[in-house]
Formats: structure tokens, sequence, C-alpha cells
DNA sequence: TAGATATTCCTACAACTGTAGGAACTCAAT
DNA sequence: ATTGAGTTCCTACAGTTGTAGGAATATCTA
């Protein structure tokens, strides 16, 4: 009865095809590697170091865990190692777009936009911006 | 050092004065409770017995936590609990989706609307919608 | 006042997360 | 062949989350 827990709890988390879970943390250092993919491990530690406080060994398990997820590939290059993502940048934030509107939203985009943009000062730019997106759909 | 560690986490996690962290199980209490506040337990719990598998006692852990994390309060009502919302529903999910928004598209509305839409087939009557709610900020 | 209810306060436990450390192994260059 | 960098595979540990169970206590109702 693990294996029943696990199901329950999957089942809550996450749809049958969603991406794989992606953890905060984990989802800043696929940033990094969306934006410079192939990348090696150590580039990818430089970048963190700079931007946050991770030791190399945090980015290292936080590799290893995207790599378990199915998240990363990896390929072993010398003694190196290049990282690639194997979830597409837009297509997972596309998914997460989904889940959140799901749950803060009942999954409409429509609500979203009237709760936002009541409590958020747009600019007329930023407004003519969003504007500009749905004429593009709209036509 | 538990200490430093745990201030740590909470600056990743959450910004300054963000309302508490509600998980999604929390959530789906915090909607009933939203919804039909002041709620006695036993409503909420029948509420979600129907809609969810959950049992009661989950219903309580799950309402006591969002109690300690100040997301809600109650007041004993003869032997009975009410609970309301210490949190308005409006101002979380816009701080939900302000979080979000931080995370996925660096804080920014017009990549998330972008990215959504190009891979979201909205009905002709639904971008009517999303128009209709710029133009009423547009003015 | 006794019995039925509600609530409280603990306890449980595995998975996931943030945040690493250490030992051992592999490959490349000197 | 040794050294050194880069990797792998374990290990750690507390906080959160999903998902409850049990014992004790308070309160209402008959």
């Amino acid at each position: 009865m693990p294996e029943r827990a696990k199901r329950v709890r999957r089942v809550f988390r996450r749809a049958a095809n969603d991406p794989p879970q992606i953890s905060d943390a984990e989802l800043v250092v696929m940033k990094v590697v969306w934006n410079h993919a192939p990348i090696t491990t150590n580039h990818v530690v430089d970048a963190l170091e700079n931007e946050i406080h991770w030791k190399p060994k945090t980015v290292h398990t936080l590799l290893n865990r995207l790599v378990r997820k199915g998240a990363l590939s990896f390929e072993k290059q010398g003694r190196e190692y290049l990282f690639r993502p194997l979830v597409d940048a837009r297509d997972y934030m596309h998914a997460a777009s989904r889940s959140f509107l799901r749950r803060f939203f009942d999954g409409e985009i429509a609500p979203f936009l009237s709760c936002f943009l009541e409590r958020e000062k747009l600019t007329r730019k930023e407004i003519e911006e969003l504007r500009r997106i749905l004429e593009e759909k709209h036509s």
C-alpha cells in the first residue's frame, strides 16, 4: 500500500500527460539550460553562483533530479556533461499556465485577466501590447 | 543553524509581505470557505466529501493548518467552529498570479498571454471577452 | 446525568524540496 | 602512471504536503 498512497498523490498533483513536475529551484536551473543548451555542468554552476548563492553540489543535485524526472538529457562530452532540455520551454510554460489557471480560475483565462488588471497598474503601453497580442490571434 | 536554513528557505519561497503559502489541497479548502463563509467544519467536510474523496480528519488537518498559517480565523459557536477567511480571495489570487508570472514569465503578463494564446484554441467569443476586459481598463 | 458530537492536541509517514557533503570512480593531460 | 578535474552514487536533514488515526476533552441534547 505504499503503492496506493503514491498513486493517489500523483493523481492529485499531476494530470495524466503533463510534463514532469519541476520545482521552483529546479525551474531556475531549467531556465539556464533552456537559454544556453547544450550546456556543461560547470557553465550552469557558474551562471547560478553569480545569480544566486547556490553551491556547486546543490546545482548538481538539481541537475540530477531534473534528469531523473525526464526534464533534461545529458551526454558525456569528454569528461564533462552536456545537458539539453527534454521539455520544450514554451510547452512547459504553457502547461504550467494551464495548471495555474485550473487551480485558481477554474481553468479560464478571462477571470484571471480581469482579476489581474483590476489590481495591477499597467501602463498604457502595456495595455496596447496586450491588445496587439489579442489582435494577432483575432484575425 | 537550523534557524539560518529556515530563513534562507523562506526567502526563496516567499517574498516579504505575500499572503501565506497555501498548498494545493489547502487551496481546495480555502475555496469552500471563500464561497460559504462563515462556515462550520461540518459543512466544509460535507462539501469536500462529495466533491473529493477526503476523510473528515483530512479536512480537519487542512483547516487547522490554514488557521496556523493565518489564512483562516475561527470562532467557537456552541460546539461547532465557524471559519472565515483572513485572506481575501481576490487578493490571494492576485498574489498567486504575480508569483506565477514572476516565476515563469519574468513577472510580465504580455509574454504569458502570447505564449498561452499561441497554443490554446480560444473561441471567438472568448477572445471577444478578453478584448472587452482590456477595453474596460483602457479607457 | 449519560450519551452523542465536536473539537483539540498528538502522532504518523512517505514523497518532494531546498540545500548540500563525502567517497569513489573515470577520463585526460602531463 | 600519477594527478586533477569532473562525475556518479550515497547520504543527510528539516520543512511542507497529502492523507489521515487516536486519545482526551468539552459541550449539547435527551
